[in-house]
Parts: structure tokens; sequence; C-alpha cells
DNA sequence: TGTAGCATGTAAGCCGTTACATGATTGA
DNA sequence: TCAATCATGTAACGGCTTACATGCTACA
């Protein structure tokens, strides 16, 4: 009866639609190596959030673990309800252009402030976080193969989306090398 | 006296930098020019709000211009402490990493849901958004050229940043190229 | 024995949005 | 004269964060 949640909650559904169930730290977990390099990694009690009113709208079930004695462990799995409505909510949403907050790009705006010295640095920094991002998507990646008791590919999407950013992390690193290159022909 | 404030006020803060004074509505129209690519672009009405911050903080000051009656437009321009508390930023702030917010590769990861056809569909879709994008932001890149009554070049670093903007768009646009195919390869 | 990781949640608050409210000026 | 654009603001609220609160389990 959802009718038109966060797109957060949508993607948190869709880690619950590969198959497996999950606790709220688990899918917490997954997010982090999945949703956080293209959408965002929610935070712990907001996982928890999203899982109750998740609950509350049938679209997963928690199915309790009662072997532990006072703070039980839940695990949720997704219902045929949840999965129709991400279905629903693949086809039917418009599309959004991406949203990017890049404070690199916006300080380097304001270069003629910073001046070349202190922009190339910034540039440098840059280059060496990206390349950090870059392995640690590049472990998820690799991590990624073909399941071998699935009947179907369960990684293939996964591993497309993967290459995506990697590929968009590579072509960062070289237009910053570009950059750099540009700002340090300042005459000062 | 300010001790940290949002990013986007530097961000507009930092729009007023360039050296003329602007409005409350100007500047909204200078945040879709620019900041729209690779920040944000606030509401109107968080302009005015953010307008309203700064000149508490004593950061920017208002200029009445009292030729209209009722409703006069007030322009602002960034003071010296302004540009003081603006460098301080730029060379003080620790680099966060840029945060993408992409519902195209969202939903790619969900393509075992969603099927190949649809899948491809989305990715054309975007295409075309990406393509509308790149215009825009071209038609801004083509505005900035080099300011003759200007000493020093104002535009170089916003050339830069909209240049890179531009190899962004590029590289997404062969890579979405390539990941129709990946798509179209799967067999139903 | 104490710390790191597993596990779940509530409360307060920030940043930004949309909706609402108002009015002047310009040109078709 | 009417619509579009210029122009400024307030109120309500949504989505998410950080801070706080609690407790178990495994292992060094």
């Amino acid at each position: 009866m959802s009718q038109d949640l966060p797109t957060t909650s949508y993607a948190l559904l869709g880690l619950l639609s590969f198959g497996d169930d999950l606790s709220g730290y688990e899918l917490k977990q997954r997010a982090d190596r999945t949703l956080r390099f293209y959408w965002v990694s929610p935070a712990m009690s907001q996982v928890y959030t999203e899982l109750a009113r998740l609950t509350k709208l049938g679209l997963v079930r928690a199915r309790e673990d009662t072997t532990a004695p006072t703070r039980s462990t839940r695990r949720f799995q997704i219902t045929a309800a949840g999965r129709r409505d991400l279905q629903r909510w693949l086809s039917s949403a418009t599309v959004e252009f991406p949203a990017l907050k890049h404070p690199i790009a916006l300080r380097l705006l304001m270069g003629h402030l910073a001046g070349p010295e202190t922009s190339v640095t910034l540039l440098e920094d840059y280059l060496g976080l990206l390349a950090e991002r870059r392995a640690e998507l590049q472990a998820v990646r690799d991590s990624l193969i073909v399941d071998p008791h699935s009947p179907v590919d369960r990684f293939r999407y996964p591993r497309m989306v993967a290459d995506w950013g990697l590929d968009y992390y590579e072509s960062e690193r070289a237009m910053v090398v570009e950059l750099i290159r540009r700002v340090a022909a300042t005459d000062t």
C-alpha cells in the first residue's frame, strides 16, 4: 500500500532482493559495500528506522532469531509485496539526473582566492583520496564473482555498476592530472 | 566570527567573490548557472536565508537600492571579512570525497528485477538527459570568455571547473553506451 | 578483564526543501 | 490587461545525521 517512499527505502529494499535475509547490522554492512559508491550509506539508526517502516508496510518480514536470550537478532527478508513494489518503482519512477556534491570542484572554482599553489595541493590531495576509493571499490568488484550455487548469475548487475564506478574514478584521475597541469601553468 | 558554516554558505559567498554585487534573485541565477553542476542549486528561499545569515555575520553587506518605493532590490557584496573567511575556509577545511547520488546506477543494480529490456531503456533515457545537460554546461562554458575589462582573468578557474564537468559528461556517455551493450548481451 | 565487534533502538537537531504570501515592473 | 519575470521573505516539514542509551559475544 506504499505510495511513494524516499529513494533510500527502495535502495535498502533492493539490497534485500538478492535472496538472502539480513539483520539490520548486516544490511548496513552491505550498504557500505555497495550503495556507498553511488548513493549514500545510511546511518545505522536510519537502517533500523527504515526496516521498521518497511515492516509496517508489509514489504519486508522479520524472522525473530529466538536463540539469543535478551536482545535477539532480527533477520529481515523481502516479501512478495515488497518485490512487487520494487518492480513497480523500477519501471514507473521518472529518472532523475544524478546529483553530485563535489567539494573539490567547488574549491577549485574559487582558485582566484586560494592561489595556484593551494589549488594544486587540493587537487593532489584529491588524487590520493581517489586512489584509496578506487582500491576499495576494486576490492568489492573482485568479490562479486559468479555465484556457483545460483542458477542465474545474481551479481551480474552489481558487477556492471561496480565497473561503472571504477571507470568513473579512472576518468576523474586522468582529468585531475590534466587540471593540475593547467593550474600549475598559471603565471604568478 | 563565523566558526563553521554549512558548505552551501561558503559556496554562495564564493559566488559573490568575483567582484560584482548581486541581489538574492541574481545570486540564485548565478548558482543555477554554475553551482548546479557540481554542488546544489539552493532554493530561492534558502538563498535569502543564507544572505541574512551572512549579513548578520558581517561577511556580506547589503547596499539598499532606494530608487524603488516599496520592495526595494537589495544588492549584496562580499566584505573584507567575508573574503578573509573564505580564504581561511579554502585552506583549512579538510577535503571530503565527492558525494554522488546516482539514481540510474541504483536502478541498474536491481536489473535482475527489472529485466534487460527495462534496464536498456533506463540507460537510453539517461543518455538523453546526459546530452541535454552537456549542452547546458557547454553553453555556460562558452559564456566564460576572457574578460577584457579585468586585469586578471576572473573566469580562469570557473572555466577549468566547467571543462571538468564536460569531461565527466563525456566519460559517462561513453560508459553508458558500453553498459547498454553489456546489458543487451544478456540471454533471456 | 577489557575491548572490539555484533546488535538494536530513541531523541535532538541540521540542512535543505516545498508551500505559501506578497508585491513591482515590463512587454505582448 | 494580463502574464511573465523580477524580487523578498515566512512556515512547515522531510530526510537524514549525530549523540545518546543499552547489552551480548568472542577473543586476546
